[in-house]
RNA sequence: GGGCGCAUAGCUCAGUUGGUUCAGAGCACCUCGUUUACACCGAGGGGGUCGGGGGUUCGAAUCCCUCUGCGCCCACCA
């Protein structure tokens, strides 16, 4: 049975979205509506749909159906990333399995080892999305690395450097040894490590003392160029000048200068090492020191390291270690936790490296940045609150190293043509790079194998910063009709982790290369955690499957479970399986609802119910300010507080209340009119959840109505905003509160409801008699009768200062009314006593806004005239 | 070390400029109910001194100070 409703839930699913499909409905062209665009944060081109893309991929489709829905040229653009490091460790991982060193490949052999990992596993993704319902323009489906995207990613690098953008520099970068690559700053995350502080010594030239230098890697002493020390220490003044001798290899160094050294720290002398801490290698630039570097590419040491040549790094702080204590030179070890950069792709623990690398100048581009989110607000970010994270970047922003040491990605188009450093040109072709190079050289005698492309590939975020550009070809053909028409898109929907390596950067892109914004709105997601509040990963197994949740609890289930757990944008949130049960049940709730309304009869003669009308014209009403409501929400990206809107409209008000209300008499024939009101008021439910739930409501609209001539759902008429009257609503009000007396009445004195009762009311506040024919219906009441004197022997009530009698055959407990009464009058005195004690108080009455002394006024008056009720009925019983 | 943010019912969170509707929602929980769409249901109900302390004000969940406990981002102290 359960399996049953699966599969066809399913099949509903799959069957809808083929139809859509079919029909092309998610396909946009350039026409003369309003557009809406969302390009889709590309997935890595090998992954798989984990639980962020669901939240954030159900978030867009949201977004892009609703505006779908409103009338707007919607078009969602998706695609994947070829993501350099991930995916190239994966080929590389993979081939060793398989017993092939990519050392021993050519770049050639090794791309198409890629390629054929990419055609086989690259766009699973993407097929997952659509189980997931995702509404994307699949004809504009998009690569990172296609020809197209590939070109336009090169022609950017060449506009760049022509305009003195790019340039090429000697510098310490983060070294990767595992992958054998830099990283940038970004993708370097910074843990605490329990490491030890070497205290060693070193010797002094000329006299027979020893300096004692405190370090966290005594490895890199093989590195040493200089000793520092501050000039203003007293304890090292007699050193000034002098040398000192490093440990093992005896080299000679200078003791030198500077007041970078903190003279509290360690021991208030520090081994400089130029080759292998940024800071050092400051001091030596300043100082002018040697370099020495004495780490290989995969952090073993080289012939600097003379008997560890070959070893690992952390094998030789420990052998080291033993070998100067042997010696002498270590005069204690401290535990010492300091942080550690590693990678964030491979976790290998980052060596900073010199090496050439390309940087991208970030001083001019990060201006029209700050000022278009901070300044003009002509980019809003949500929530509001990340914006400090994005101006404290920005103002501290360093030079973006581009050049990556993999094969996987754009190769940078530089040609060298000779050994010395100036000796290259930057160029879209081979050919076009040997004219410029012959220009260069005012030689013209290049030929074109004498040209050496780079080596490195760009780093992959240098061609996902121009992707809401480059999908619709802006930077190769900067004029097209699609880029003017879709640039600059609407929404764009992401996690905070990557406002740096990608959303930052798409703003710089967007101002320089077409002088405007790439998106209007950013909203960042919060990101998914297991109910522990523990991020989700492998380790700890922690991540539920996301096809199967599709599979057992269907794709409209989940988004709406999903969308209900989101409390804002930005907000974490906890992942609660009994989330999507409340999406299935929601569900489960709409089909039975329709269960309900398709099985009427509908007879062409009978009349409407005087009940039905006024309940159909208040529900007109309550949508109206749901919507109104929801749409609020909307504006403001609280997707998940639009949810809950329309579920208890769809719950309460429309299933609770309004069906309840005109359901006809057991196996007694609706109206027509009232039939058809119901229909409408159906579908115009279906629209507004269609978003969050797309198959169910399509499924729905299709059976509910002939749609001969009427098309899909998906593209049907969103409705508009219109007036509300309040006064039916707040009629309603008081009818539900009467309604809901008589309940608890009957469940007090255990009154079945299939009994009728007699209803008299004393209507003190003059209230609304629209509603009789439903508090009849609603609340089995036989009668319902006006009346200006207190019934005797009755059960009561009270709404405001309303009394409602419902006359007992029998008996009635008089000690158990009076209990009631007593209890609700001693409430009353109480609130009224407060209200007084405000009114009464000079300085509120003088200071307060009249307009909220005249509430408290009212307040004072309803409590009173409630008072005066209550005291009677007392009165009458005692 | 610097910056930002959070703390409201058992859980996840709303609460816009201090004052109708300010103590709320959903879920969970408790009671009752085999009413002819639905027990994936219906009707009721309990539950919070709004993290602690102090202050401003006629009035504070809301503003200020302070303490405590979390979270995030940034940072080269060997």
């Amino acid at each position: 049975m359960a399996s049953e409703a699966i599969n066809s839930s399913q099949n509903i699913e799959d069957k809808w979205y083929r139809y859509w499909m079919e029909n092309n409905y998610f396909h946009s062209e350039v026409d003369e509506r309003e557009p809406y665009t969302i390009v889709i944060p590309p997935p890595n081109v090998t992954g798989i749909l984990h639980m962020g893309h669901m939240l954030n991929n159900t978030i867009q489709d949201v977004l892009i159906r609703r505006a779908r829905l409103q009338g707007k040229n919607a078009c969602w653009v998706p695609g994947t990333d070829h993501a350099s490091i991930a995916t190239e460790a994966k080929v590389v991982a993979k081939l060793k399995e398989q017993g092939i060193n990519k050392n021993d490949l050519t770049r050639e052999e090794f791309l198409k080892h890629a390629w054929d990992w990419t055609h086989e596993y690259g766009g699973v993704i993407l097929e997952q999305l659509k189980k997931l319902g995702c509404s994307c323009d699949w004809e504009r489906t998009k690569f990172t690395l296609d020809a197209e995207m590939s070109e336009s990613v090169i022609k950017t690098f060449v506009n760049l450097y022509n305009k003195g953008l790019i340039y090429r520099g000697y510098r310490m970068v983060n070294w990767d040894p595992e992958a054998k690559t830099t990283l940038s700053d970004e993708e370097v995350e910074y843990v605490e490590q329990n490491g030890k502080l070497y205290y060693i010594n070193y010797k002094i030239e000329e006299t027979n003392e020893t300096l004692t230098v405190a370090t966290t890697r005594p490895e890199t002493i093989l590195g040493d160029t200089a000793i520092c020390i501050n000039p203003n220490d007293e304890r090292f003044a007699h050193l000034k000048g002098k040398k000192a001798i490093v440990p093992i290899c005896n080299r000679v160094i200078p003791i030198i200068e500077d007041d970078y050294v903190d003279i509290e720290f360690g021991t208030g002398c520090l081994k400089v090492t130029p080759a292998h801490d940024m800071n050092d290698k400051a001091l030596g630039d300043k100082h002018n020191l040697e370099v020495i570097d004495i780490f290989n590419e995969d952090a073993t040491l080289n012939s600097f390291g003379m008997h560890y040549q070959g070893k690992d790094r952390f094998v030789v702080i420990e052998e080291i270690s033993a070998e100067l204590e042997t010696l002498g030179c270590l005069q204690k070890t401290e535990n010492y936790i300091n942080k550690v950069g590693a990678s964030e792709r491979t976790k290998a623990v980052i060596e900073p490296r010199l090496s050439d690398q390309w940087f991208l100048k970030m001083e001019d581009m990060v201006k029209p940045a700050l000022k278009a989110v901070l300044e003009t607000q002509d980019i809003k970010l949500y929530p509001k609150k990340i914006e400090n994270t994005y101006r404290h970047w920005l103002e501290n922003i360093r030079d973006w190293n581009v050049s990556r040491q993999l094969w996987w990605g754009q190769q940078i188009p530089a040609y060298f043509y000779g050994d010395g450093k100036e000796d290259f040109v930057v160029a879209e072709t081979k050919v076009e790079a040997l004219k410029l190079a012959n220009e260069k050289t005012k030689d013209g005698g290049l030929k074109i194998e004498d040209l050496k492309q780079d080596n490195d590939a760009l780093d992959t975020w240098f061609s996902s910063w121009l992707w809401p550009i480059s999908v619709f070809d802006g930077i190769r053909n900067p004029d097209n009709k699609e880029i003017n028409y879709y640039y600059p898109t609407n929404d764009l929907v992401t996690g905070p982790d990557i406002i740096f390596f990608w959303v930052a950067r798409m703003i710089f892109a967007g101002y320089e290369f077409r002088d405007k914004k790439p998106f209007n709105n950013v909203y960042f997601t919060g990101i998914v955690r297991d109910n522990e509040g523990r991020k989700m990963s492998k380790q700890l197994g922690n991540s539920p499957d996301a096809l199967k949740l599709i599979e057992d609890y269907s794709a409209d289930a989940v988004r709406a479970g999903m969308m209900l757990l989101s409390s804002g944008a930005g907000n974490d949130l906890l992942f609660d399986e009994t989330k999507l049960q409340q999406g299935k049940a929601f569900k489960n709730k709409i089909l039975n609802a329709y269960k309900l309304v398709s099985g009427w009869e509908v007879s062409e003669t009978i009349e409407q119910p005087e009940s039905s009308r006024i309940a159909l014209e208040w529900y007109d009403s309550k949508f109206q300010s749901a919507f109104a409501e929801m749409e609020d929400h909307f504006s403001k990206y609280r997707l998940s507080d639009s949810l809950m809107t329309i579920y208890k409209l769809i719950w309460d008000d429309f299933c609770s209340w309004l069906l309840e209300m005109v359901k006809p008499g057991y196996q007694q024939p609706i109206d027509r009119k009232t039939f058809d009101a119901i229909i409408k008021a159906f579908e115009n439910n279906l629209k507004v959840l269609h978003p969050f739930m797309p198959f169910l409501t399509e499924e729905i609209w299709h059976q509910i109505s002939d749609r001969t001539k009427e098309e899909a759902l998906i593209v049907s008429e969103y409705p508009s905003v219109k007036e509300i009257n309040s006064e039916i609503l707040s009629g309603f009000e008081i009818a539900s509160e009467v309604i809901s007396g008589i309940r608890t009445i009957r469940k007090e004195k255990n009154i079945s409801f299939k009994e009728t009762v007699k209803l008299s009311v004393v209507n003190n506040i003059d209230a609304s008699t629209s509603f009789d024919s439903v508090i009849k219906k609603m609340g089995n009441v036989e009668s319902l009768e006006y009346v200006s004197e207190k019934i005797d022997g009755a059960l009561t009530f009270r709404v405001k200062s309303n009394e409602y009698f419902i006359p007992m055959e029998g008996t009635i407990n008089i000690e158990e009314e009076i209990e009631k009464l007593t209890e609700e009058l001693k409430y009353a005195e109480g609130f009224l006593k407060s209200i007084q004690g405000k009114l009464a108080n000079e300085r509120f009455v003088n200071n307060a806004p009249e307009k909220v002394v005249a509430i408290e006024r009212q307040k004072e008056a309803d409590a009173l005239a409630k008072i005066e009720t209550l005291k009677g009925s007392l009165e009458g019983l005692l």
